[in-house]
DNA sequence: CTGTTATTGACATCATGATGTCAAATCGCT
DNA sequence: AGCGATTTGACATCATGATGTCAATAACAG
């Protein structure tokens, strides 16, 4: 079978790509692990991630854009957050519907705390890999992320 | 906040995780839209590559090992391929209850259908990125992925 | 040969993600 | 002001992945 049908970055990164499904799926799980007493999973951790960073409150739908996920599974994870306490709805003067998700005092904590586990894993993890190699990392991910989201784009205008 | 619980490379490895996530998240879906009208989703695809790839018929658990997956979840895909008629189960010599997993002509069509269809989309995904970096992620995926896993086994064996 | 352990498939449950639909609310244009 | 398009949350469905349990089978130690 005539592997020729793809170029050489095309093959490389076909190489690229089962480990890259695999690794997601460890660090998924290593990070449901570090944050599973806490009363967190990788999901929620990573929602009250974007909540943290933006600062401002946002409602559901813009945190989802922001993480590049989907409006609904979001929508069930802040009410998740919600009904246990480490998140409140705030009312937003723009919109009488799309109320302002903010972090309680619980919800910090749970932040806080998730955050201060997640260094010294990440220490031990990236533990004599050079910076300049994640950050070729970095560069190249960021790179099939844009092609792919600006596809995206094109194929839902057609 | 002190950042500096971090050390440098584990500081760029945390900036990389969430852009690692997105890319995964859009890498199956593209690839979902790819070869649905194949019959196949990311997952199915996936295994139909894990029975190619071994060459020697494999019962299902193998399969599951080598992809680093769940042996259940893979036992679910494999028994939806089998009733599609994408996969036939043989008998094992060794074992009475380990079938082995074996291609058939329509689940071999399906399968390099779906690489035809990837070529050239890995390829355009792929152009004008250097071969040289996509080794360097490459490489630097294998070797979290390989931390992960060893760290893994640890906490099994306590 | 026997008892113990490991492997395997079947079954079940839950968390997550993708997708579609609907009604309410908002926005934009006229 | 009014009307259509868009945004948003609620609800539902399905595919996938992680996890646990169970019984049948196999492998192994003695």
């Amino acid at each position: 079978m005539p592997k020729s049908l793809r170029t050489p970055p095309g093959d490389a990164l076909t190489n690229l790509m089962l480990d890259l499904f695999r690794l997601n799926s460890l660090l998924l799980t290593a990070g449901d692990r570090l944050v599973t007493r806490l009363g967190l999973t990788s999901a929620r951790w990573q929602i009250l991630g974007a909540i943290v960073n933006a600062e401002r409150p946002q409602p559901v739908a813009w945190l989802a854009r922001d993480l590049g996920a989907n409006r609904q599974n979001v929508q069930r994870i802040v009410n998740d957050l919600h009904s246990e306490g480490l998140v409140t709805l705030a009312v937003n003067p723009h919109h009488r519907r799309a109320q302002l998700v903010v972090l309680t005092d619980k919800g910090r904590r749970a932040f806080d705390a998730a955050m201060a586990l997640q260094a010294p894993w990440v220490n031990g993890l990236a533990e004599g890999l050079p910076v300049k190699d994640l950050q070729t990392v970095h560069r190249v991910v960021t790179a099939l992320r844009k092609k792919l989201e600006s596809s995206d784009e094109i194929e839902d205008r057609a």
